[in-house]
DNA sequence: TTCGTTTACGAACACCGTAACTATG
DNA sequence: CATAGTTACGGTGTTCGTAAACGAA
């Protein structure tokens, strides 16, 4: 048994059975891959994969543990590197970050320019996407350290840390009739064309949820994972923009007016996300400090060895 | 990085760092093992092992990490081989017990023919050793299932199922004074020369706490892992003997004499533990039911997952 | 000196990738 | 007929083990 077979296996499951495809992810030709699987499959003295006639068309049952542990075994050979790349240069590496665009965008930028300014040699890769999406790629290895609303709390492979508390907000025009002075209530947010999150985020099955408790419903006419789209098409006057006030900036957002709407919505928490079973560099815990600075590097161990 | 390098290093460190024995542990040549490490050493540009000069003597800092992360891998690698024998050839296989020998002796036999009546097709190994040996071959990967007295609960890496309890007994020769008819106490045992278990037993400090709260100093002339020693040499006159009382066979001891001392110490239970990290063959599940009835593959399996 | 580790080197082996072939949809 | 997987085969690089050199106890 050789770790290529485990990952040239590995792969083909993620490409969806396509030995092509993984054979091009893995910058080997597809024969070797083919080979290698049958070799394996002949070592182990059974079938990882169904086949029909030549296509692999499924994952046998006894293939579905042989994957699981193959991944298992492959984590812990990929923590052995990081180990090694810890103790031979403590402080150069890459450090994915998978997160959503607000986040990036507003809340990230203080903390990422402390960190990179404490750890100038190693490299920031910020990959975005819904927070299901982010605790996905987390829980599969793809990024070190996820960053989203609530959501990838219910991941089982992930640890999760508080980050935050953050709440909403309403921007609109400043001619708005919503700027009246009033104060700022459901009914009248449902009065008007609204554009906020897409539905993928957590806020938005929340925000759905107070509205329908309150016998309203709000007219939505755009949902955007982009709080930069959302303020544009308020901007060119389709609606009011419901979204997270720490995207509101007085100062680049100053043709827009804002209106505090926390004490409408429950606040939301962010989360800070990792996988139970990598071992962390250095700089990772540097940066979970820099996000959520109750954890230092005795709190996250800690959690993670009670997890 | 290969699996190989991964098992040198992993067997150097078993060996006390003594590559020679590695080597032929593994039935390959030093100079291999020697040059597979170094190539992994420089592969990760650190150093596994300190060095004086030429001999290995000690794991650095890094190394100790490395050898840990090395050693779950090859578990999760081993985890694969017995996953693809369970579907290739369900019921043969190897099953390594760790058990002491009043276990192997007088409560073993009767699973074990059953287990060899259900599974002929696998192979039996039973090692004898002290409870902590029997723990620590179990933690070490080297016995499948240990059978042992109280100590292996202590283990932090081992589930442990308790299987039965049971209470000691005084054998004697049927002359004995002890044989009055009157009922036995601690203070009348502490008037005889007494041969009993081996301090390492669970049992040995447990009689020795239960003596001094009663003020008594047992006089132990012999201690010994073996209850057939025992009772030799309370057949040579050398004292009476303490043992547990499934060890007593009125047949096949029917030179000896045996009065039940339940009452005077408390039950110890005897468990039986397995690696809370591997892959169960079926036949593993099939031994553990047969020993603790109670337990079966999906209590086991809960268990597991529990822990 | 002895025990143990590393270096040197040739033979055997395994792996990779190109290219031709074959099966599926 | 196009797409995808397997077989064939030669070149390349690695591993293995013998033997010799070397270092520490």
């Amino acid at each position: 048994m050789k770790l290529h077979q485990l990952r040239y296996v590995r792969e083909i499951v993620r490409q969806n059975l396509n030995v092509s495809h993984a054979a091009e992810t893995l910058h080997t030709s597809q024969s070797g891959v083919s080979k290698q699987v049958q070799l394996l499959e002949e070592e182990l003295n059974l079938h990882i994969f169904e086949r029909h006639g030549k296509r692999l068309t499924g994952v046998t049952e006894s293939g579905g543990l042989i994957v699981a542990l193959a991944e298992r075994a492959l984590r812990e050979i990929e923590n052995i590197k990081r180990v090694s790349e810890e103790f031979s240069q403590k402080e150069t590496g890459i450090l994915t970050l998978a997160t959503t665009h607000t986040q990036a965008r507003y809340r990230l930028p203080s903390a990422v320019q402390a960190f990179i300014r404490r750890y100038p040699d190693v490299k920031l890769h910020i990959h975005q996407g819904t927070p299901t999406q982010v605790a996905e790629q987390v829980a599969r290895g793809e990024a070190d350290i996820g960053i989203a609303t609530e959501v990838i709390n219910g991941f089982e492979k992930l640890l999760c840390f508080p980050c935050y508390e953050w709440n909403r907000c309403i921007i609109a025009p400043h001619s708005h009739p919503l700027f009246d002075g009033e104060p700022l209530t459901l009914a009248k947010i449902a009065l008007y064309p609204l554009v906020t999150y897409d539905f993928t985020f957590t806020g938005g099955s929340l925000v759905n949820r107070v509205f329908s408790e309150a016998g309203l419903t709000p007219n939505v006419v755009l949902t955007a994972i982009d709080a930069d789209v959302i303020k544009t098409y308020v901007n060119l006057g389709l609606g009011i923009g419901l979204l997270a006030n720490i995207a509101y900036d007085p100062e680049r957002d100053s043709g827009l007016g804002m209106v505090d709407a926390s004490h409408l919505f429950p606040a939301s928490t962010t989360y800070l996300g990792i996988r139970r079973d990598t071992y962390l560099r250095g700089y990772m815990y540097g940066l979970i400090h820099l996000l959520a600075p109750q954890f230092d590097r005795k709190a996250i161990d800690a959690a993670l060895l009670a997890g």
